[in-house]
DNA sequence: GTCTATAAAAGGATAGAC
DNA sequence: GTCTATCCTTTTATAGAC
């Protein structure tokens, strides 16, 4: 994840700094909401001055954008992970779904800062943008296997349109890592392994990869 | 519903005003989010001036906590509706489906507010106490229905846990509704049918009822 | 029960030195 | 790049009259 070139630098903003910044402010929202979360709060937390937030970033709210940008860029390198590394389309989807249980907290966070946002009177383009990104690897990956998984007689054809499928899954683990951060004695891991089984069975997969 | 009884009164609490304020933050904290509300906009937006919050709820926290409450009794409304009203197992599962279709915008307020609320340093036991028992009913109903389909030979008997069966849909229709209220163009109604066809191959149900 | 007026606090943001 | 000091605005909350 390269953005040395591209993204244009504010004023002479060095790396470690204003990533520190991201890193406390993504914990620290993600954990309190934002209403919670001061300026001084996220400094402490970085273990700098206010001030310095203002040097690296416009203000408030533009160090949440850019805070956003940033947990889904790290979401995103998890995403092409998998679909690059793996290979039998069941598997693919398989590790996609225990990616969201390992990760639950991290996707949890983005999630969270994402529908934190989402009503707000800030400017959202960049970060409508960067949302339709996040979901769109989703749907080409899960969309791509089960298409490949169907060429290759693996999953049977039963008429059900991949994309609403995948959308199915998105939808399903959305609402899995979201009721993880609101119900601590939730069973994610269970609760997954349910909708594979279910999924299985839609797309008449025996589940066993190889 | 009838709180008259057993909830303890502030001051001299009246019914309107308390409602019209809780109104007025339902729909403001769950559409703006809780940091662009004041509550000023509380206080205009139901009519009155700022003190009136004041002489209605302890603070600002008092009535977030009092609209959670709010917001969650009428959902289990709309819940013991269907419920008391709905004879045929298979019928009982759809109309809890369509419900959260046809009531996304009401469900995703209460969601948005549990939510919101979840992480914040405020004493959050009565709210643990009101979302138990959102969640609660939710399972009684939905496991109650896939016994009772089981018993009457509707559904067939595959060995699935009906409480994870019933916890998939709920986490499920969360997640849909969560996504509809992110997406503007998420057609919630569409995937909750493309769901539902699933969960009926799940259960060995053809999907018609009578 | 409701208002006006105001106190008290907190939070966002900036100037200027190093 | 980073800090100290400080300003200013917003917001919560209260006192007291009607």
């Amino acid at each position: 994840m390269k953005t040395k070139v591209g993204r244009p630098r504010r004023h002479g903003e060095t790396r470690d700094t204003a990533e520190a910044l991201k890193k406390s402010a993504l914990d620290l929202l993600s954990d309190s909401g934002y209403r919670n979360v001061t300026i001084k709060d996220i400094g402490r937390d970085a273990g700098v001055t206010t001030a310095m937030i203002y040097y690296h970033f416009r203000n408030k709210d533009e160090l949440l954008r850019a805070t956003i940008e940033y947990a889904i860029e790290i979401a995103l390198t998890h995403f092409h992970d998998i679909s690059e590394n793996v290979e039998h389309p069941g598997a693919v989807i398989h590790a996609w779904l225990n990616m969201h249980v390992e990760l639950q907290p991290e996707i949890g966070k983005v999630l969270k800062l994402i529908h934190d946002y989402r009503h707000s009177d800030v400017q959202t383009d960049r970060i409508d943008e960067v949302v339709d990104r996040f979901y769109g690897t989703e749907k080409t990956i899960i969309t791509g296997s089960i298409l490949r998984g169907r060429e290759m007689g693996i999953f049977s054809d039963n008429g059900d349109d991949p994309a609403a499928l995948s959308n199915l899954i998105s939808v399903f683990l959305d609402g899995a890592v979201m009721r993880k951060s609101i119900i601590e004695d939730y069973e994610i891991r269970v609760s997954v392994a349910v909708f594979e089984r279910m999924l299985w069975r839609t797309l008449g997969f025996s589940g066993q990869f190889d």
